[in-house]
DNA sequence: GTAGATAAACTACAAATGTAATTTATCAGA
DNA sequence: TCTGATAAATTACATTTGTAGTTTATCTAC
C-alpha cells in the first residue's frame, strides 16, 4: 500500500504499466498487445510476451485482474503519479542533493517543455 | 564516445561508479572494496564481488584500467555528468513532456533542496 | 454437441545481474 | 630463493528479465 515496498520496474514491464495507464478501462491481453502494437511498432511483442508482463505484474502487485468468462481483464493496482515518485525518489538518492539541481536541468533541456509548463514550475518553485 | 552508446546501468554497478566518480585518483579494487564498505555499509560487499563489476564496467567501456606489477588501477571512461544525461533522458522518454513538470517536482520534494538550489533553479528556468 | 477459433495458463530458455568461491600470479620478507 | 600474503583472473551459480512456444480451457457457430 504505502509506496514504501515499491520497487523499480525493468524497462518492458514499465512499457506494460505505461499502456495501461492511459487505459481509463480494465482491458485483456489481446487489447493490450494491439495497443502496445500501435504505441511501439519496434517493438513487437507477441500475445505471450505480453502475457507473461502482465502475470508478473500481477505478481508484483501492480496490477490487478478479474476474470470475466474467457478473458482476463487488468487494470493499475499502482498509479502512473505513485510511481512517478519512485522513480524521482532513487534519482535522489543517485545522485544526491547537490546534483539534484543538474539533474533537473537535463530533464528539461530535452526541449519538451513547453511555456506554461515553465512558469508552471517556476510558480511552483516559488512556494517552496 | 557520443552519449548515444552508453547504456543504463543496473543499480550494484551504478554504485560502483558513484564511489569511482568519488575519487580522484585510478583505483584499485582492495581500495575500492574498502571505500564502499564505508559509503555503504548495508551491501557487504566481498573484494571478489567489487572485482566483477570492475571488469563488467570495463568491458562496457564506463572505466579503463592500467596494471602497474601486481595492481590495477581503475578510472572512469564516463563522467557523472555525461551518465546523468542519460538517466535524464530515459525518465524524460519514460514519462514524456507533460510529466516532466511533475517529475521535477516529485525530484525537488525530498526536502533535499537548499535556498540557493531552488534560485538557482529558478534563474536558470528564466533563461529558457 | 462438435469443431474451430481464441484467450489464458504453463513451460522454456538465453542473456543479464548480483554475489561470490576458487585458482593463479606476483610481491615482500626471511 | 622459498614462503606466505595479496591482488587479479577465472569460474560458478541463483535470480531476474526479455521473449516466446506449447498446452489447456472456453466460447461460438454450426
Amino acid at each position: 500500500m504505502s509506496s514504501k515496498e515499491i520497487k523499480k520496474l525493468p524497462d518492458a514491464e514499465f512499457e506494460i504499466m505505461r499502456a495501461i495507464w492511459r487505459c481509463s478501462e480494465p482491458v485483456t491481453s489481446p487489447i493490450l498487445t494491439e495497443k502496445l502494437r500501435l504505441a511501439l511498432p519496434e517493438k513487437d511483442w507477441k500475445q505471450q510476451t505480453v502475457m507473461t508482463m502482465l502475470v508478473r505484474l500481477e505478481k508484483k502487485a501492480f496490477l490487478r485482474s478479474e476474470k470475466n468468462g474467457k478473458e482476463r481483464y487488468y487494470s493499475p493496482a499502482v498509479s502512473e503519479e505513485e510511481y512517478m515518485q519512485v522513480e524521482a525518489k532513487s534519482l535522489r538518492q543517485r545522485f544526491g542533493g547537490a546534483r539534484v539541481t543538474g539533474l533537473v536541468k537535463s530533464l528539461c533541456d530535452g526541449g519538451d517543455l513547453s511555456e506554461e509548463e515553465i512558469s508552471d514550475l517556476k510558480k511552483w518553485l516559488d512556494e517552496q
